[in-house]
DNA sequence: AACTAGGCT
DNA sequence: GTATAAGCCTAGTTG
């Protein structure tokens, strides 16, 4: 037994003998064959609502012109400061600044969104310019002969996540007005049915383990709502008292503390006083003590050996923690907080889809000769997400397995928890 | 090519 | 005094 695998018994973790290096020796021809694979791309729906929402953006256009009083460039962030900020004189106080100048950000405009309507109009704008632009126009015209649109997954990344270009299918639009009609574009071939498999707050189950944070660990042991008992600790109140406000700060919180998030970015994130942020991070602390220890103890280490690494032994290396210039190390002393648990995270993903790319050739094989027009194979994957597609009538006992193998390629000291969905398309099947 | 903005986990 | 939440990819503007 090596190091890595000793380190990882005494957290409880019960993990397959193999290194980093060999899972991405052995995701590589998955990956290659999911990108041979694609998914099926409905261009028509797309290109519906592409000239429906180009039809609202020349509305919206002609509206903007008219609240300003003036023609511009609505794409230039450099004109729409200008006009903001000179011509209409909107108050620039508390918004934050680019090289440039004011930030025209969509977070800082919301921040003045009741001084003019034009704010509003912007915002939509923004939103629709956006979705014509990188989704709704170009995907369209990527799609091969057979409507499957086929993206490039990469391995380069400091963290060992994947990556996905030309085009990234990483990013789809999932929020929003129009986030589901564009999901509802990536459809199952003839005869088959998507099945979508997600964990559950993965990077949270992660740190718990890694941390070994009594609470949490307790909290996740007994399958409670780990949002809820957060904002119980940092309000001071009863888990049965908790409203869905307060649920939101908690979950805010612990989405940043992996993060290593500041008092001041949890202020920002969530539109508050410093000081209420910092006396809620107080509070987290307060119960999840395991918690601080591993931030302190990931800041320690690599301060010392200048590099961080995953439970399977992907390595960070962090060459600027000691720089003299603060926030230059501190910015690499939140990243030696993150990568381990965005890491393993990554890794226990690839690992699963090595160990369900066997259970499928398997399954494909039972039915050789049986005349199936689609084999039940692999499509997608998005960080903590995999997406695959079967047969109608295979669907279910095909989920059933899929769902297994991402739950229990490694045992961790609390339960990963996997939640599935079988539809005729993305926004369906989630 | 740099910068700004914004889509996802 | 400066910065302040990790990791990606793509599009449009600017010079």
């Amino acid at each position: 037994m090596n190091d890595l695998q000793t380190k990882a018994q005494k957290l409880g973790i019960i993990m397959p003998e193999i290194s980093s290096e060999q899972i991405n020796d052995q995701i590589k021809p998955v990956l290659r064959q999911m990108e041979e694979v694609g998914i099926g791309l409905n261009c028509a729906g797309l290109n519906n609502l592409a000239d429906k929402l180009t039809i609202r953006l020349k509305e919206l256009e002609g509206q903007i012109y008219q609240a300003v009083g003036a023609e511009f460039n609505i794409s230039s962030p450099i004109q729409m400061a200008e006009m903001l900020f000179d011509r209409l004189k909107l108050p620039t106080t508390g918004l934050k600044r680019t090289k440039s100048g004011v930030s025209t950000a969509a977070s800082e405009l919301s921040k003045i969104s009741s001084e003019h309507i034009v704010i509003a109009l912007i915002l939509e704008y923004r939103e629709l310019s956006k979705l014509i632009s990188t989704y709704l126009r170009p995907l369209p015209l990527l799609v091969d002969e057979n409507s499957r649109l086929h993206t490039t997954y990469s391995m380069d990344t400091s963290t060992g996540r994947l990556s996905s270009s030309e085009p990234n299918l990483q990013n789809i639009p999932i929020k929003g007005t129009y986030g589901e009609d564009i999901r509802a574009a990536f459809v199952a071939s003839p005869g088959c049915k998507l099945i979508v498999a997600d964990y559950s707050q993965i990077e949270l189950r992660i740190v718990a383990c890694l941390a070994k944070d009594k609470a949490m660990i307790e909290a996740f042991g007994r399958d409670e709502d780990i949002h809820a008992q957060t904002a119980a600790a940092i309000f001071n109140i009863n888990m049965a008292d908790v409203t869905a406000a307060e649920r939101r700060v908690a979950k805010a919180v612990n989405f940043g503390i992996v993060y290593g998030q500041t008092p001041y970015g949890l202020s920002q994130a969530l539109g508050i006083e410093v000081t209420a942020a910092a006396t809620y991070i107080k509070n987290y602390f307060d119960l999840h003590t395991g918690i601080m220890d591993y931030i302190n103890d990931m800041i320690s280490a690599a301060h010392t050996d200048g590099y961080v690494e995953t439970i399977f032994g992907t390595r960070r290396y962090l060459p600027n923690i000691n720089s003299s210039v603060r926030y230059i190390a501190e910015g690499e002393e939140r990243m030696a907080i993150n990568m381990p648990v965005q890491g393993t995270a990554a890794e226990i993903l690839k690992l699963a889809m090595i160990e369900m790319s066997k259970r499928l050739e398997l399954i494909n094989d039972k039915r050789k000769n049986k005349g199936h027009d689609c084999p039940a194979r692999m499509l997608l994957t998005v960080h903590d997400e995999i997406v695959l597609e079967a047969p109608v009538e295979m669907a279910e006992e095909v989920g059933k397995i899929l769902k297994d193998t991402m739950e229990n390629v490694i045992i961790m000291c609390v339960p990963i928890k996997v939640s599935l969905g079988i539809g005729d398309n993305w926004a369906k099947a989630k």
